[in-house]
DNA sequence: CTTTTGATAAATGTATACAAACTTTGGCTT
DNA sequence: AAGCCAAAGTTTGTATACATTTATCAAAAG
């Protein structure tokens, strides 16, 4: 693996987990320390985490964590929505059907990993990280799934902000299947609107998550 | 001007105007040498084009310019579609009324332009781009304004292989119009659908170029 | 006392030297 | 003659040294 690759891991890593917390400023030869490489790897590293939008160049400080504001939660969703929209229409399209069965069955399961305690939820990130993998493969346009890829970067980072409400995660594991059998009966339409309805409960339930937290910090 | 950015610039214009044709190697001390900067800085753009997905790196063969097929045109405007359909949307919701009124009186007179020789096809071009500019502004979300710009970027290049059909150009501004004066009526459903119309002429006339230059090529 | 300017220090940007990987070519063996 | 191994040369990847810009601090002037 090259130096530069590992680098970019290693600080993408840490600025999505909140290592890196939003605002921390990244001095080169700090960052080339801490990760064991020299600057011009580094250098790589930082400008494609620039072109991804998690740093960026401020006046004066250098280059920066970028913060993540409700603001940008909203923005980002003006994103997200599209794309998944038209995601979900093309896999139900071109999807292969017993990928998707398959994870129909699992998602209709969901409950019982959800209530599994930490290593439930960590298998339910995985079911859903193995859904988006299956959309992307069914997808087949580069363009849109690089797309998506980006997105899904930002909304991991959004993700640590409003984690673990069983109750939130239950509803979108219902939402979600919705989307799964429309894709499994090849009905692109459905597929769509199903997608509308869980990104504006997943919006809703982000945008107070993040209120909720914003309240937290300043009493705490 | 930094040189990383004067080597990306360079590159960029050449790939996206066709100098760099698709397929070409791009050696480092080649390219270095061509546009006058040392290796360091050409690296970090090549690095930022590979993210654009301008370049790939073939194995054997180092990097070279990305190919730009029949399949690709129809999977960017997979992509195309939903955003562009977003941005009218957003732009007709918070659009600067009096910004698109203008551009609307512009677009009334494109026929004009468009028959007007090299000079005009410029200028309408120009005026294509200052509407792209202001649908941008009136977003103002971030991550929908950097997928539209990365989007744009490959439209480009395709722009190429299907230019200046005056027939296609008058009935595109009409089209255009269309959108322009649903988002001056604030009419989000309107631009929505106006979009997907354009869209779909869009897509079929520069397949049926693209399609035609092949044979060409294949003739001459 | 505040503001501005200059100097110093620290950080980024660039060039080059060095290392490692890969490709290609030539020779040898089967 | 064909295939494979080895060696050399080319190319990419990394480290470091050097240059340039930018920020901060101090001192002096208004």
């Amino acid at each position: 693996m090259r130096a530069s690759d590992k680098a970019y891991q290693a600080l993408l890593d840490d600025i999505v987990d909140g290592t890196l917390a939003p605002g921390t400023a990244l001095a080169e030869v700090e960052q080339a320390e801490r990760l064991g490489v020299s600057r011009t790897p580094l250098r790589e590293a930082l400008s494609q985490l620039r072109k991804d939008g998690l740093i960026q160049q401020t006046r004066g400080r250098g280059l920066t964590v970028t913060d993540v504001s409700l603001d940008d939660i909203v923005e980002l969703y003006e994103l997200r929505q599209p794309l998944e929209q038209q995601a979900a229409k093309l896999a139900a399209n071109r999807g292969d059907i017993q990928v998707f069965a398959q994870l129909a069955e699992e998602f209709q399961n969901a409950d019982r990993l959800i209530e599994g305690g930490d290593a439930g939820i960590k298998a339910y990130y995985n079911l859903n990280e193995r859904l988006d993998k299956a959309i992307e493969e069914a997808i087949s346009s580069a363009y849109l799934v690089s797309a998506l890829k980006s997105l899904h970067l930002h909304l991991a980072r959004i993700r640590r902000l409003s984690r673990r409400d069983p109750q939130r995660l239950k509803a979108a594991a219902i939402e979600t299947l919705v989307i799964i059998e429309a894709i499994v009966d090849r009905n692109p339409e459905l597929a769509a609107s199903a997608t509308q309805v869980h990104m504006q409960q997943s919006l809703r339930n982000a945008l107070e998550a993040a209120r909720s937290r914003e309240v937290t910090q300043r009493v705490s």
